[in-house]
DNA sequence: CTCGGTGCAAAGCCTTTGCATATGC
DNA sequence: GCATATGCAAAGGCTTTGCACCGAG
């Protein structure tokens, strides 16, 4: 985890951003929730917790800068609410999402899985592609077998 | 046209709603524009040409209640605003889009290409896909040949 | 007459911004 | 000391809601 601060450190350096104790803090809380989606006001409060002198709009900046520098993603389920997600490290590519529609919980795919479809689109659309977004929504095997069970 | 407005109507009076002249004014702006990605304002001012009485929220609603009925896609690229897309004509599953991020410009793509893809995530991880959302940021054709022209 | 639909304005959210203060180099 | 970063509160932008009125069946 350490190390993982440290290269955070070193790119906000390169850019001449500092790593604020509020910086480190928010970072420190999306490392140890990286397999959650959190929203800025779920950073927030984690924050809190161990900075409770943190203001809302620090999180906002902070969160708004990480996501320009590309350590963190912005995604957007379509609630109306920006979700802040780690980059994994050395990830070229952001990685999928299956969000189930019975119980909104998210799931992470980490597998490219996108290859092919990526070479397509640049030959015969000729789009240079730089990244994507790729989310199922579906019923996820919890809920499949809740189902089961009760019908 | 005249035919998709009738299917429309249909699907709205299967689940007892009217199709009122501001719905069927929405409906014809979406139906016109159905290659653009319209945000409930545009589709209001569009609107608003034809039917200079009628409210942003009643189009707010319209969209809302065609969404629900799959009439209509509500997609989100990530700006904060929603825009919204008339399904093909019995398309089962929802276009992807290429977004530019030098001019903007989005383009659709109809074709599937993610049936391999959804099969494997039916098959490996056990979810259920009923939907799918896929962009791909990067620069289109024309911007290509722009920068090219430009160095 | 009844109930869904509409328009308007107000309220609600999430997010951003202005500004004075505090902090790090 | 100076520029950057922060906190607070206010402002902003998009969307939803409350409420009285309207209109079709």
């Amino acid at each position: 985890m350490e190390h993982r601060i440290d290269r955070i450190k070193k790119q906000l350096h390169a850019q001449s951003y500092k790593l604020t104790p509020q910086r480190e803090a928010t970072v420190r809380v999306l490392l140890e929730r990286e397999e959650d989606h959190l929203s800025a006001e779920d950073v927030y409060l984690l924050v809190k917790e161990k900075a409770p002198e943190i203001g809302l709009a620090t999180v906002y900046r902070t969160l708004e800068l990480l996501s320009e520098l590309k350590i963190v993603d912005k995604i957007n389920f379509g609630d109306g609410v920006s979700r802040y997600d780690l980059r994994k490290e050395g990830a070229t590519h952001f990685h999928h999402h299956l969000v189930c529609t019975e119980c909104g919980s998210v799931e992470e795919i980490v597998e490219d899985l996108l290859e092919d479809v990526e070479k397509l689109i640049q030959d015969d659309w000729g789009f240079k592609v730089k990244d994507h977004r790729l989310t199922f929504h579906g019923i996820c095997r919890q809920c499949q077998i809740q189902e089961a069970v009760t019908t």
